[in-house]
DNA sequence: GTACGATCTAGAGTGCACTCGAGGTCAAGG
DNA sequence: CCTTGACCTCGAGTGCACTCTAGATCGTAC
């Protein structure tokens, strides 16, 4: 078995679009608002080329996004990254602060969970009881 | 003990507002968009005047909301309790639909946990590994 | 050399769920 | 009475995160 990732594989907007399962036109607004850990380089061209582990950047984002991180702070871990090293710290004390929120974001969601259920169930034990299930 | 809630209690919108922690700009948002299960009475002089399950109604779309149901959803729930009784396996199936809903959304925050945590345990480990923790 | 699909920029538009403001009315205290 | 604070309606404004448009350019395939 050899590496079958090619690290060196670069790709078009639209390819990386695809790939990362959001619109260009998306990936054109994040990078004017800052989300990318380094300049996205052009083909004399214009155009613009991504490197292969620009897949993974844009996965990591999409975690964020999905669990609530506002675009603010997906921009704020962005410019740590981009600073370079050094600052490992306050890339850790960010991420454990969206552990943390996203720690209280489920609970909240087994909460409301727990009153819907148990409002669904007095429904259906009403239905049962007339027969109507 | 006697029963220390007067369910003949009625409430001022400023009241309901604060204690259902919304604010009265959306309580009349709320009316407007048909969130409530049956019209709003009014004093003669024209003021809300809210009976006391009001609350307990609120209580549960915030529930709602919070678990992330649309407005839309919402409307449609009250419509069906607006309707009065002989939709109760609609409203059943529109709180299991929810109950799935959320179900989903739980998984998916605690996947994005353990990414997240994963990277947070690796900027530690690097830390912890060059002293600086 | 030209057709055509992908890409470019700048900026406007969208959807959601409120949130606020203007201008006026109501009602309890003094 | 008169003041004052809570309330009324209607409509405009806000914040977020995209999403789309227009009009131009690039680059591969005939």
């Amino acid at each position: 078995m050899e590496d079958v990732i090619d690290t060196t594989r670069t790709f078009s907007i639209g390819e990386l679009a695809s790939l990362a399962g959001v619109s260009v036109h998306t990936l054109r607004w994040y990078e004017a608002e800052g989300l990318f850990p380094r300049d996205v380089p052009r083909t004399p061209g214009g155009r613009r080329v991504y490197a292969h582990d620009t897949l993974a950047w844009l996965a990591l984002l999409a975690r964020l996004r999905e669990s609530g991180a506002p675009i603010a702070v997906l921009r704020e871990y962005a410019a740590l990254v981009r600073a370079g090293s050094g600052n490992e710290a306050e890339r850790l004390a960010l991420l454990r602060a969206h552990e943390r929120s996203l720690d209280a974001q489920i609970e909240t969601l087994i909460a409301c969970r727990q009153v819907i259920s148990a409002k669904a169930d007095a429904y259906q034990e009403a239905l049962l009881a007339r027969g109507l299930l």
